[in-house]
RNA sequence: GGGUGAGUGCUGGAAUGGCAUACAGGUUAGUCUCAAAAACUAAUGGUCUUUACGACCGUGAGGGUUCGACUCCCUCCUCACCCACCA
């Protein structure tokens, strides 16, 4: 007679179903103005072979749930997925695997999506791509084209971080503090190779600036901001002179060790003669009457002219610092971590000149001083800065308080703990006396500028961008270099194309094209009709030694044609990193369309690229894989395309709602940010930003509250879950365990509470499974009223990003639903009433909701196209609960009948007739607050 | 050192100015069973007393605002995450 849940039963059912009748399908593209549209996307996956993760499981639930939601609430949604495929993971494990990553990857993406197809995740799947597809990855070298044309790219050689166990370079960003690659956990050197290179720090201002108005966590938007830096300061000229210098007053013996010199009057400082200048950036130029010392980066180039002889001091011993130099460049970040805080240094035999007050201070070289931010150089003002007082104290050299201490303190400094940081009044600092730091500032500012001896200047942390991978798994890029063309001085921007590509793009280039030209003589890209450039099927891809990219030792690769004058020349051999496909991807979704192109392949498969039986594969495979070409519109420029490609999808960008981990807090979402700026300013996108709504969801950790980990042997796999409990006992635990952002344990445990409450909604549903037509009813008008209550909630909280609050109203009307049935002995609820709980459960589990939609309620159309609830008016028979206060502590509960709930006297009178009320109001003189249906408070007053 | 967030039962958590501990897990007791599991029922912050429509205490600590504070403000403590020799 009993119909047990058993999910195994009919999931497989409802995902054959969906999928046949392309339930999840977005609509139409044009024509939905009217309507509004939610983009919801999460951050799509790294298909790697270990497969789903529950901590994926729980991002998608909630993307999912907020599609479904948002598609049963009357917008037009689109929800897509899609794979990450390229990059270093996926060629460490085929390393490891002896495969060629293209053979291993696709079975990796097949068993990703298996899995998400089995927890019903409603993505439209006619969109899905991978950034590996060659029809994807034109568009990626595509548009690595226009922005090498934008001037936004040069080639460098520059001092990388490289891994010698993954034998590539890496972005500062994928090295971790303690000097490690954060993939392998390998200690990092330091290694010079040419580089691609984006000048990310050309937006520095306007990645910064556009931050305003996106609806994104406070915390991200905060790492943001750090990421890129800003400071607002100022850069000081400062005049070099050596020990030989011996003006009438300008008399100090041996300013390493501290000493008094006597200052020089103004026009003695501009009539010394200086050998060169130092320009420092500070932000605390207030300060600069106690500055007695510089320091510059072991990298800076005065410190590269002392090792060279071409600046020369008796003081200097040029010996120790080239040996602290060399030392400082080979030290790792590792070493200098573990040195702390402790300086080192070596003086230059050199002294600077404060413009203030003609003090001669000593140049020293420390690494403390980080060549990559401001000028390199530092000026030292140790009584108010404790780094520079660490310095000073440790070399002798001399401390001047220039800012009064908290209560009023003009003590000497000579402890770490007494160097004040903090704001106070100037003394010892001639015109800035008496004033507070920050009026000192803009006047010594003024003063600076004034005098021509600085310039305000803002100063950011973030650094140009390394593009270049030396790896194999990766986007060719599509670039040429030709020795002949080289030699000649020319340069793309030297060819008609590239002069007229200038000419239309003068906005945006046209001042730095000089700039641009001089580091990229030779280089060229391939025209468009060669895209893509496919990457060749390797039977042996490892890196060789030298750090460069495998694809270097490809000679049929390599030799080609000179797009410009036709000689031989080379391909570039480097490859994008990952962060290339996912630059743009969520502007692909919206007009990548399999029904269009079915017959395309989901990339090049192993029949388009036999593998030699060589080392390497034969010239005439090669030729033949890189002679395949990708092209759907041969008659058409790739701007066109992309043009149309834009108008397809312009009624669903940008994405409204972006979920997935804070870990690309800052890279990926910087990155991305980046690519839509610069497609903005070159008109090929219509917005700045890429993603509206950010959330994040939290890590799940494993039962024992470390991460899941092979190694730690405490992974769970969602597939065992979705086996044993079923794919909505799993959604619904995940979104019930914790809210959405917080990071949470696994507990097997309290997935039983899930699991429960699924089955509890299987049975209770079961009791409107009847022979007969009919059912017999005997409507319970409270548990109507709650069941409105609880859709008011859930129709509120999801798109507010709370998913565990809707589930716990379910829970508690369920309890609520049984008992009034047991009550009843009959259905509590009407089919409709029941069917409206059934459509506000269904976002959390579609595939209960649709058997018992489709097999119970025998309805035609999936659940999941039906409309959502509307939140019913409350019925004036409905009663109100009144909490009773006497003097703000809870005395009783009235419980009166909606319509009553505004007369104020009747409910004042209701509450005093109560006993407990009573007691301590009798015969005491009160006044009554009262809240309209929420509380009356008597406070008693005191005579 | 800087930034961001958080501190509530045995555990995950709910309540964002109005009945603190909803919902779930766990535990204890009971029903069913030869037994176990499942399921169901009940109890479950602390202290006290005259043992009930009972009192008092209770949301990291202390203070403030308010008729009323987990919630707002101030001071402090602790933890987590991110960044960090950033001039």
């Amino acid at each position: 007679m009993k119909n047990p849940y058993q999910p195994q039963k009919f999931e497989k059912k409802w995902q054959e179903y969906w999928e046949r009748n392309k339930t999840y399908r977005s609509k139409n593209i044009s024509g939905f103005k009217n309507k509004e549209k939610q983009y919801v996307l999460a951050m799509f996956p790294y298909p790697s072979g270990a497969g789903l993760h529950v901590g994926h499981v729980r991002n998608y639930t909630g993307t999912d749930v907020l599609a479904r939601f948002f598609r049963m609430s009357g917008r037009v949604v689109l929800h897509p997925m899609g794979w990450d495929a390229f990059g270093l993971p996926a060629e460490n494990a085929a390393v490891k695997a002896k495969v060629n990553p293209m053979d291993m990857v696709p079975g990796h993406i097949e068993t990703f999506k298996k899995q998400m197809k089995s927890l019903g995740f409603s993505y439209d799947w006619d969109r899905e791509f991978a950034t590996i597809e060659p029809k994807y990855y034109r568009f990626t070298q595509w548009l690595f084209i226009q922005f090498f044309k934008m001037g936004l790219l040069y080639k460098r050689n520059a001092p990388i971080n490289y891994c010698p166990k993954c034998k590539t370079g890496l972005a500062e960003e994928e090295v971790l503090a303690d000097g490690t690659h954060e993939r392998c956990g390998h200690k990092i050197v330091k290694k010079d190779l040419p580089q691609w290179i984006f000048r990310i720090t050309e937006y520095a201002e306007r990645l910064l600036s556009d931050l305003e108005g996106l609806d994104w966590p406070e915390g991200i938007l905060a790492m943001q901001r750090n990421w890129i830096g800003k400071k607002e300061g100022i850069n000081i000229d400062y005049k070099i002179v050596d020990g030989e210098v011996r003006h009438r007053d300008f008399l100090s013996t041996s300013p390493p060790k501290g000493g008094s010199p006597k200052s020089l009057t103004k026009n003695q400082v501009s009539s010394l003669p200086a050998i060169d200048t130092i320009t420092c950036f500070t932000t605390r130029p207030d300060t600069n009457f106690g500055a007695t010392f510089i320091v510059v980066a072991p990298e800076h180039p005065f410190v590269k002219k002392i090792i060279g002889g071409e600046l020369k001091s008796k003081e200097a011993d040029v010996k120790k610092i080239r040996e602290y130099v060399e030392k400082a460049a080979s030290k790792s970040e590792m070493e200098r971590q573990a040195e702390g805080r402790k300086k080192t240094g070596v003086f230059t035999g050199f002294y600077a000149v404060n413009n203030l007050n003609g003090r001669k201070m000593p140049i020293w070289v420390s690494d403390f001083a980080l060549m990559n931010f401001g000028t390199g150089a530092v000026v030292g003002v140790p009584g108010h800065d404790i780094r520079d007082f660490e310095f000073a104290h440790e070399f002798g050299i001399e401390v001047i308080r220039v800012v009064k201490g908290k209560d009023g303190d003009v003590s000497s400094i000579t402890k770490v703990e007494q160097v004040q940081e903090e704001e106070g009044t100037m003394i010892n600092s001639g015109f800035l006396d008496g004033m507070d730091i920050h009026k000192a500032t803009v006047k010594v500012m003024d003063w600076f500028e004034e005098k021509g001896d600085g310039k305000r200047v803002v100063s950011y942390h973030l650094r140009d961008w390394i593009f270049s991978r030396q790896r194999y798994w990766g986007e060719p890029i599509p670039m040429v270099y030709c020795e002949k063309c080289a030699k000649e001085g020319k340069s793309y921007f030297d060819t008609e194309e590239g002069k007229r590509f200038v000419n239309e793009n003068s906005n945006i280039i046209g001042g730095r094209v000089d700039e641009v030209k001089e580091g990229l003589k030779g280089w060229f890209p391939l025209s468009e009709k060669d895209l893509p450039l496919e990457l060749p099927y390797l039977k042996s891809y490892e890196p060789p030694e030298s750090g460069e990219s495998p694809l270097s030792q490809v000679e049929d690769f390599v030799k080609t044609k000179c797009p410009n004058c036709g000689s031989e020349a080379k391909r570039e051999t480097d490859t994008m990193p990952n962060w290339a496909g996912s630059c743009w991807y969520f502007l692909a979704f919206p007009f990548w369309n399999k029904d269009v192109d079915s017959a395309r392949p989901i990339f090049a498969t192993r029949e388009s690229h036999p593998a030699s039986q060589g080392h390497l594969e034969s010239e005439k495979t090669v030729h033949a894989s890189l002679s395949k070409r990708v092209s759907s519109s041969p008659n058409m420029s790739m701007k066109d395309e992309w043009l149309a490609n834009k108008n397809l999808s312009e009624d669903w960008t940008p994405v409204d709602w972006y979920l997935g981990g804070a870990e690309h807090a800052v890279l990926h979402l910087l990155y991305s940010r980046f690519w839509v700026k610069v497609l903005y300013d070159m008109r090929l996108l219509d917005f700045k930003e890429p993603f509206l709504r950010l959330r994040n969801q939290g890590m799940v950790l494993a039962e024992d509250h470390r991460k899941m980990s092979k190694s730690f042997g405490n992974v769970i796999n969602p597939d065992d879950v979705v086996k044993e409990y079923g794919a909505d006992a799993l959604r619904v635990y995940e979104m019930f365990m914790a809210p959405f952002n917080a990071e949470i344990p696994w507990s097997t445990k309290a997935l039983q509470g899930s699991f429960r409450f699924v089955k509890r909604v299987w049975e209770i549903f079961d009791g409107y499974r009847s022979k007969e037509s009919t059912v017999e009813v005997k409507e319970d008008k409270k548990l109507v009223s709650k069941l409105n209550k609880i859709v008011k909630k859930i129709t509120s909280d999801i798109p507010q990003i709370k998913f565990n609050t809707p589930i716990a109203s379910m829970m508690e009307f369920m309890n609520d639903w049984e008992v009034s049935n047991r009550k009843n002995s009959a259905q509590s609820l009407t089919v409709e009433n029941a069917k409206k709980f059934l459509k506000v459960l269904a976002p959390f589990a579609p595939f209960i909701a649709e058997e018992v939609w489709q097999e119970v309620f025998k309805e035609k159309e999936s659940i999941h196209l039906s409309s959502w609830p509307e939140v019913g008016s409350i019925s004036a028979d409905e009663e109100v609960a009144i909490p009773v206060q006497v003097n703000g502590k809870y005395r009783a509960t009235l419980t009166v009948p909606f319509e009553k709930a505004d007369n104020k006297d009747e409910i004042e009178k209701l509450a005093l007739a109560d006993e407990r009320v009573k007691r301590y109001i009798e015969g005491k003189k009160h006044k009554t607050v009262y809240v309209k249906s929420k509380i009356i408070n008597f406070v008693v007053l005191k005579d």
